[in-house]
DNA sequence: CATGAAATAGTGAATATTCATATTTTTCTT
DNA sequence: AAGAAAAATATGAATATTCACTATTTCATG
């Protein structure tokens, strides 16, 4: 008998739906440790992509941390204000702004990019073992690409 | 030489990321279906698990569909002022209050459903394959799945 | 069975996000 | 090269979400 969180027909066989339920139970853990340093999601997406990037355009961020472009900017403004980023206007095209990190903000993001490691071993890799780790992202690299 | 939106080297391997990454371009053509419908996505989650469900509390409802309890609470009463669910004080449990779709709620989310298989069909069963189609989603499970 | 703890939902102010649009700079077209 | 179209970001009002708290009802346990 299933007890009452347990999704009906449709749902328990939904791509859509066991991917946003899976996800959500695995980040979970590490929205806890990055709420601990003060951050949200978008916020610690945001520098997790500069931390990989040193630099990058509003536009290029928007689309790396799956935000909508005014959403960012109304986030980086934010996170100018707390000292995390900073903003310049691109040189070799001034429509652009380059945002970077701060020192503070790349301490943070260094430190938060070692948690989030640690978290995904514990959480996935722990959990699923090498070798279907391996398999699941060649599957989400596939669904990650535009469509044929 | 990898373009502007290419991820670097964290993200890249990072499974989190992936699993974003691979749930918003999938969704993407759905949502595009639910906003024709002048449903938002949390909406359409609702309208999912009643569908599945046929009566469901706040609570439940909220952990089936990923949304903060508070965050239901408003939003359910907006689809209700819109006419797509009822609300009445659970008999069993006077705590508890009982969301049931409206007869035009359900034509709606019957016929969203039906769209959201056929937007499974092609944007996941046809890309991967019906034997990947199952690894994936047995993957998914288990990462579903309260860790041991 | 009384009482304190837990469960359930609602409320409203503070905060964040969205949506449409403005502004500036670059690119394209002819 | 002029002017139209596109690209990049910002802005602000409308809308939605969060957070802390309240009010009920149920549960657990001495």
């Amino acid at each position: 008998m299933s007890d009452d969180t347990t999704p009906g027909g449709f749902l328990n066989s939904y791509t859509l739906f066991l991917m946003a339920m899976a996800s959500a139970n695995v980040s979970a853990g590490f929205h806890r440790i990055a709420a601990d340093q003060g951050l949200s999601v978008p916020e610690w997406r945001v520098l997790a992509c500069l931390y990989d990037r040193r630099s990058a355009s509003v536009t290029d961020l928007a689309r790396l941390s799956l935000m909508e472009q005014s959403r960012l900017t109304h986030l980086i403004g934010r996170m100018q204000a707390r000292g995390l980023v900073d903003r310049r206007r691109s040189t070799k095209n001034r429509r652009s702004v380059e945002v970077t990190l701060t020192p503070e903000g790349a301490v943070l993001a260094a430190d938060l990019v070692r948690q989030a490691k640690a978290h995904e071993k514990t959480a996935i890799l722990d959990r699923l073992g090498g070798e279907d780790t391996r398999v699941f992202h060649s599957l989400l690299r596939k669904l990650m690409a535009e469509p044929a």
